[in-house]
DNA sequence: CTTTGTGCAAACGGTTTGCAACCTA
DNA sequence: TAGGTTGCAAACCGTTTGCACAAAG
């Protein structure tokens, strides 16, 4: 009862193979419009609750940015870099800041009072395009 | 005419003390109720307005977390978890980390692509509490 | 006196939800 | 066939904005 089964529909896929295929990272607005080409008739609130059902169970990860979420199907140890001027994201493919941020806690004396699961690195500044 | 002068009012002047004050990192809706009781005429946009202005001003530190922004007026470089059961936010003051991942990037091969001016390092994870 | 800031209320925009029909396992 | 999933539309809720008035410099 705790863990409900989930099931492969047409939209999940879908929405999966679409984010797995391409290399920026879309708000559920821009899967929703892209995936609506295949299948016309898939709705917005059925993109949302697939979107935030697969990141609940780690296949995709949500990024928060400018008050909206950003969904990746590559959830490597990778930091990203948002443009200030245009809002673009640019992956950083370094797991050692991620590592590095991990043991620098485990060795911190706030090991008690948080259990981490993950780190976020997330740079801001302003992109080439943008200087 | 590029830099408009910003006025000292009461609102902003004790917006800007509540934040200082507080060690926690409220939202413009909590900061309004704070607010509240020493001036029951301020609106919550006057806390918006004020709190973005701050932001951009660097006074305080805008974060992004489950769909709402939190502010704190201690921008000293530190690390936040966030507690995903409770949505907690706790600091780490642990400089180190914040540094060496933008050494990291410095010594990449991204370094063409964008500028970055901060880091932002989040623990996701459970709080003691919550375990 | 000029110009920025305020309070109010309405608008906004991304996200969630209730519900009946539908489809997967 | 049972229960998760969908589409639709309406609700939600944090945040922003237009406007007339108030207050800072």
């Amino acid at each position: 009862m705790e863990l409900a089964d989930t099931r492969k529909t047409i939209q999940k896929m879908k929405i999966l193979d679409y984010l797995k295929r391409v290399k920026t990272h879309p708000t559920a607005e821009q899967v929703y419009s892209a995936i609506r080409k295949d299948l016309p008739t898939i709705s917005l609130a059925t993109v949302y609750r697939n979107l935030n059902l697969l990141s609940e169970q780690g296949e995709i990860a949500k990024l928060e940015v400018n008050g909206e979420f950003h969904f990746d199907a590559d959830i490597c140890c990778k930091s990203h870099c948002i443009c200030k001027k245009c809002g673009k994201i640019i992956d950083i493919y370094d797991k050692d800041i991620a590592k590095y941020a991990m043991k620098q806690f485990a060795a911190g004396k706030d090991t008690g009072k948080f259990k981490p699961s993950c780190v976020s690195i997330m740079f801001t500044g302003t992109c080439s395009a943008c200087r």
